[in-house]
DNA sequence: ATGAAAGCGCTAACAG
DNA sequence: CTGTTAGCGCTTTCAT
């Protein structure tokens, strides 16, 4: 097949020859340029260059692929989901993968796939991944009707788990965590801190790490000062389960403090409790988590955390990359994420027949 | 280079010429059942895939991509934000491109980003992609000191804009919509029927063309209807900037109903009202837009439209693989998004006092 | 410091 | 229906 230069004289994109021609060298040397190698001169460096925007040069990815065997790019497995959480790790992910030169890939699994987790790798692999983030692992292990519905893939490289163990066996496992748990267990403690005897917690759907780790940090830090350990609600993320917990919540008098796991259930649950004559701050108090662009502007405003999404991003792909390029070296090590806690009006101390810290 | 077999035995990944010699035809018959193509006999072609099968076998894409100059990926170019919008339309893209069986690559420019939307496209196509989408164009005219601040591409693949001219040429430029205009235009329609004398605006920031296609369809209500266009208000999406309009537009007793162009700012700005003694509905009707998870459980529930970014990114989406594969065909026509008021109890009449439509 | 030759694993014509 | 022959545009040895 002949070289097609048709489509009305506008010739096909240039390849490395060309330029090599035009700047009177050898094509291995355009692609000494490139790459950035050593010993190439100046001067030849600086005629390849003119050469190659001149004709508009740019490398054949696919070329590179093939010769190299590294695709440089790095899959990522979301959640097909446009929540807050999800959605901001995903936008750090993709501004640490820029930052180190590779390209991106993106698959999600919408809840309820039938292959999940593993058929999002699998396709991801079948793509051409250099390296594989799963960003917001959930347990799918009781998923179908047997136990056996899983895809079992062969990973065959480095994989970044965000806050869960794979699924699968894969050379270089990388754990990463925005520190969920101590996050939760901050904002738990600050319930305790104000003087509520317990605290309750309006959990995410426990199939989620996410909502397993801030579930976690809770238990902990009822665990460590003696606290009842009320039964956990769980709620689906959404504001409207958050209301139908509220309505429940609403009903028990001992309930004065509650962490909800994330901050649109705790809108939700707020408006239930609202609407049920308890008061926010007053009767109940209320903690969310992620601290939303609209936490702030809520009535009450919320007291909430936020998660270090970029840093953890940041920090992750640095590792996978290491990993990636340096297949024998040990691993990273991973970086201890900060901890912000943000008060606002929708936590208070207990009302005062209930306040039995004083007593003590 | 001989092809190294080493890693303790474990043998490099299988390529088509090995599947062939296991099932005892031509690496090209192999070729043909991989890419489903006629003309294979059905024995042969079962007894390729249980070759491919045992050996695990899958097809190279970077050797693909070289052969055939076609990548199978298209590339998105979203904003870096987690909000609502843009956030909901990148998901409706994944989902759409992956129903065609093309991959997904995604960059993402942050504003202010001195290479902007023009660099973004850039680095797909030194990536590699058939085709590219702008999900959420900005205008980025006015953004350095001078005018000539613009990163020339020369793109070769169809693009598809979600609502506004692409700042280049492209052999296919596709545009797709939310219907944006339209969506606010019934909103604004609303609140007049509902018997204000005009509306109020709280526009997003007219850089973004999103912003632009609601304050249009705004204008155009009111156009219609002959009614008085008070000044625009110009917020920046978030609850801060529609808390920071909120506590002027409180100030102005002509106010009785304001669109917000998202639902984000509508909440800050009932936050505003609501705490400068203005009470929603009764003293002033607020629309916000999108439909946000939180929006029915707010204080209170917020009357929203939904814009319909799944179906319009499955469109959108069609519309570009068939200019793919179709370079000289005819696009196809877009078609119409729908429109879909929710009307909740954020909207009412206007104040006894002010309602004149009774009058003519 | 530079160049020549040899593939990477596939798809694309063209024969049979 | 199936096989043969050439590349796709690079990176990789290995020579200078």
């Amino acid at each position: 097949m002949a070289r097609e230069t048709g489509r009305g004289g506008t010739s096909a994109a240039p390849r490395s020859m060309d330029v090599a021609r035009l700047a009177g060298v050898s094509q291995k040397t355009v692609s000494r340029v490139f790459n950035n190698e050593a010993y190439v001169s100046a001067e030849v460096r600086g005629r390849v260059l003119a050469a190659a925007a001149e004709l508009g040069y740019r490398r054949n990815n696919a070329a590179r692929a093939l010769a190299s065997g590294r695709t440089r790019s790095i899959g990522v497995v979301t959640l097909g989901t446009a929540l807050y959480g999800p959605a901001s790790l995903l936008m750090g992910v993709e501004r640490a993968v820029r930052d180190t030169g590779y390209a991106l890939r993106v698959v999600n699994t919408v809840e309820g796939d039938p292959t999940g987790i593993a058929g999002a790798v699998d396709s991801l692999l079948d793509q051409g991944v250099d390296g594989i983030v799963i960003s917001e692992p959930i347990d799918e292990s009781g998923d179908g009707d047997g136990a056996g519905s899983e895809v079992s893939v062969h990973v065959d490289v480095p994989v970044l788990v965000c806050g869960a163990p794979p699924p699968f066996a894969a050379p270089k496992v990388l754990a990463a965590g925005v520190g969920a748990d101590q996050l939760a267990r901050t904002v738990t403690e600050h319930l305790l801190g104000l003087g509520h005897l317990t605290v309750h917690h309006l959990a995410g759907p426990q199939r989620w790490y996410a909502a397993r780790d801030r579930s976690a940090g809770w238990r902990a830090a009822l665990a460590a000062q003696d606290r009842r350990e009320p039964p956990l609600v769980e709620g689906d993320w959404s504001a409207a389960s958050g209301y139908a917990a509220g309505r429940e919540l609403a009903c028990d008098p001992d309930v004065t403090a509650v962490f909800a796991a994330n901050d649109d259930m705790a809108i939700g649950l707020i408006r239930a409790l609202t609407e049920a004559g308890r008061r926010v701050p007053d009767d109940v108090s209320v903690v969310g988590f992620d601290d939303t662009p609209v936490a702030a502007y809520v009535t009450p405003p919320l007291t909430t955390v936020r998660q270090p999404f970029d840093a953890v991003a940041q920090d992750g792909i640095k590792r996978l990359v290491h990993a990636i390029e340096n297949p024998r070296a040990d691993p990273l090590a991973a970086s201890e994420p900060p901890v912000d806690l943000i008060v606002r009006a929708s936590t208070a101390p207990p009302p005062a027949g209930r306040d039995t810290s004083a007593h003590h």
